[in-house]
DNA sequence: CTCTTGATGCAGTGATCGTTGCTTTAGGAC
DNA sequence: GTCCTAAAGCAACGATCACTGCATCAAGAG
């Protein structure tokens, strides 16, 4: 054990078949959480869908708790665009307003659902991107000079609701809804 | 097939053993949610708990989906007093801060994830009774004359922001936080 | 281009799961 | 007390899963 590796590169190589795999991978899982329920959801099934030896899977991943968190991070961040109408009640309505779109789906919510069956940090994985987007909004309106809620206010008014709506109740979401939950946030 | 079950009683038997079984079965559930990830929940697993034989958890639940919504729904109903102050403000802080109470132990959010992961009717479960507690409140506060939000307002600001903080986050609940939740709902 | 090595494919193994037919126990009616 | 039958126990079976060495392939460095 002398002075060995001396440039150590990342060592990592994310090149282009490990990137076809994971990206195969994980279009597998949402495709099976899509149609099926959710115990069917294993790993065998999942390398068999994506094209993929089941090997692969259980020494890139582990157990479906570990994958199922990859994909909900990557599915949940990056894909959304945080609006800028130049007020905070309009960027809070459209941006209620879009995330109660994806909500709606119910292949994203099967993900939701499976990410917190499966694991502690799954619910964190799922929301934490929105959170940082609310925060984002507050701190723009606050540099503006505006006078806006606390992070904390804003999330339990509107990340709260959007997300018990989808997750414990069956209700469709009223065109509208998003207006009332922002204004009841933002009193005028 | 002439005229038989002439009596043709209830010819179900809830008696002692059966309930002892689910009692058991139940309770194993719960411990085992209690210590260990959610994939060790297996059937085998919780009929060794439990003291029982697999071949009953597979014959009267059938698959660890529908044994965690019967958990759930047991669990979350019945045990909870609707408070009754006077005021539908005092009822309110008092019901939330002991909503906030009991979805801050771990167990009882180890069966929440579980639930919600295995089924989509398993979030329902664990939050239908609360919902009704909350259409009383508000249903008795009505027929005191007094004004009281909508319940669709209600559920938004009090069990969103509960369930969501319970759920996709990991902050602990500061004291305080369920009269300025219920400040925030009933408008002086 | 050649070489190194990280990542993937392959086949085989032990363990566990879900299910089924039959036997035994005990709750409830008479 | 006696009988009936619903519910639980028992044992065995097939299927699937999770995991492990070894061979193979291709991404990136030189």
């Amino acid at each position: 054990m002398a002075g060995v590796t001396a440039s150590t590169p990342t060592h990592t190589r994310p090149g282009g078949r490990s990137a076809r795999v994971r990206a195969a991978v994980h279009r597998a899982v949402e495709e099976l959480l899509a149609s099926g329920s959710p115990d069917t959801l294993t790993i065998p099934a999942i390398a068999a869908c994506a094209g993929v030896h089941a090997t692969t899977v259980y020494r890139r991943w582990g157990s479906v708790g570990e994958l199922l968190a990859s994909v909900a991070a990557s599915r949940f961040s990056g894909d959304f665009v945080v609006p800028d109408t130049g007020t905070l009640r309009g960027d809070l309505e459209k941006w209620v307003a879009d995330v109660a779109t994806d909500l709606a789906d119910p292949d994203t919510l099967a993900l939701i659902r499976a990410a917190i069956g499966a694991g502690e940090s799954g619910g964190c994985a799922c929301a934490a991107d929105r959170h940082d987007q609310l925060v984002a909004m507050i701190e723009r309106e606050e540099s503006r000079g505006g006078a806006a809620p606390t992070v904390e206010r804003a999330a339990d008014a509107l990340l709260g609701p959007l997300y018990y709506r989808a997750i414990f109740t069956d209700r469709p979401v009223e065109p509208g809804w998003a207006r009332d939950l922002v204004g009841a946030l933002v009193a005028r």
